[in-house]
DNA sequence: CGCGGGATTGACATAATTCAAAGACCGTGG
DNA sequence: CCACGGTCTTTGAATTATGTCAATCCCGCG
């Protein structure tokens, strides 16, 4: 569960994008004396709303999810985070959402105090963390749209292509033929991302199949003929999507 | 529409709670130097989403929205913002989404430019600014939440006791009798806050009063008997409301 | 006094949920 | 290798919360 591998910053496939992105090498060999890596294995909760908060740090590889969970079991998702998302709040004592690895997952760990102290002394990584929080926050305010707004056949079309969108821009792997993309999440976790109960998600993942703007290799796997087609299905603005 | 009334930062309602929260004496008179006040009417939009932001800024008086509109007219608010709310993105040149101001609105503005050459200078703003937009995620999840799984009445009700909750904390006077408040929206704009249609919205507060969870005065002026009831109507957890 | 923009209320339509059953997929162990 | 069990997924039928369309009401204001 806690791995004691060492990878050096200046190798780490997320380097460039995380809160360290911003950094110096000598900014970075601070950073490399705090840090230590940590596994989680899929379905492990990382973090507990409600607990103290030891540590913060950024999402090496695979797929977390914040969420939120009301009395009497209807959840939330409000966040999904991806390689390179920072996780926790500098300045805050415990967790407001549940952490949970949904794939397994590797994290590049801060003690909170030594992270907060170097924060104080280093604005290339407040600076850094300034601008993925507005970025989250975009997201959140576009998420808060599909939530708000869309139809359930909307909704289930703007999360493959939020998907689409996330992972061609991990992998700058230009795709060549059909855009495929793998959906790292059971249905009830996208449910629980759109707000939806998982027996729309599947309906209308079948409705979107059946019309051809999907097509599926197994439950996971999904290709996209026309992107276009996708983000029309999705409600959003001709050009939102930034793809391709 | 254009005031030229310079106040005094260090006499400005806003001047503990804002952007400029943290700034000494010094820096302030930075600010003092390249800000100025503009006024909008209740109604008028402060940006278009799409255009050129020239400025950014901080609410000093008054009620403004940030809205998302999709093709088909489909409107959903992403943000409420109330005085020393921040507007705007520094390093961003096009703006995400309409501002416009609900009530009348004095807003305390910074060209773009100068206010990012400012910040790099100045980490008291960035800081602050951090710390603010870190406040803003957090609500937008609560607010996430809010939208993907509450019921009408629960939104209606979880609505009544934000604003509450935002009014307490603008107007240190602890409420001495029974707590009141004056809801800042009309019952379309509600609507627009929390997913709903208006007609739902009237429907649900006529059921709130019904109920005798909220009393009404006129179509604005809530009277709330019990705190706890509300807050248990909302579906919040018990304390999630912190206000008393 | 009457106008007009909100707001309320009613009747009906419908998208999404709920409850229930059956089917697919995947790893495990015989 | 195949059978088994468990989990995830699909599909169906009935229910319900919310949306839609439309009429009326209310209240502040010229």
């Amino acid at each position: 569960m806690q791995d004691h591998v060492h990878i050096q910053c200046s190798d780490c496939p997320i380097r460039h994008r995380a809160v360290c992105a911003r950094c110096e090498t000598d900014e970075l060999s601070q950073l490399e004396q705090i840090k230590y890596y940590r596994s989680f294995q899929a379905g492990q909760t990382v973090i507990w709303s409600g607990d103290r908060m030891e540590f913060v740090g950024s999402v090496v590889t695979g797929i977390a999810t914040l969420t939120q969970t009301m009395e009497d079991g209807r959840r939330q998702m409000v966040g999904l985070l991806l390689p390179s998302d920072f996780v926790g709040r500098p300045g805050r004592a415990t967790a407001a959402f549940d952490v949970t690895a949904t794939t397994d997952l590797v994290m590049c760990c801060f003690r909170k105090k030594p992270f907060e102290d170097l924060m104080a002394t280093t604005p290339h990584i407040a600076q850094r963390l300034l601008e993925m929080t507005l970025d989250e926050l975009d997201a959140a305010r576009e998420w808060m749209l599909l939530l708000g707004r869309k139809t359930a056949r909307e909704k289930i079309a703007s999360l493959i292509s939020i998907i689409a969108r996330r992972e061609a821009s991990l992998q700058p792997r230009q795709p060549k033929g059909m855009l495929t993309v793998d959906l790292p999440l059971t249905r009830e976790e996208m449910a629980d991302y759109l707000g939806l109960t998982l027996e729309t998600v599947s309906r209308q993942i079948s409705a979107l199949k059946k019309d051809g703007v999907i097509s599926l290799e197994g439950n996971r796997h999904v290709s996209i003929p026309s992107i276009d087609r996708l983000l029309e299905e999705a409600g959003d603005d001709s050009d939102g999507g930034m793809l391709v």
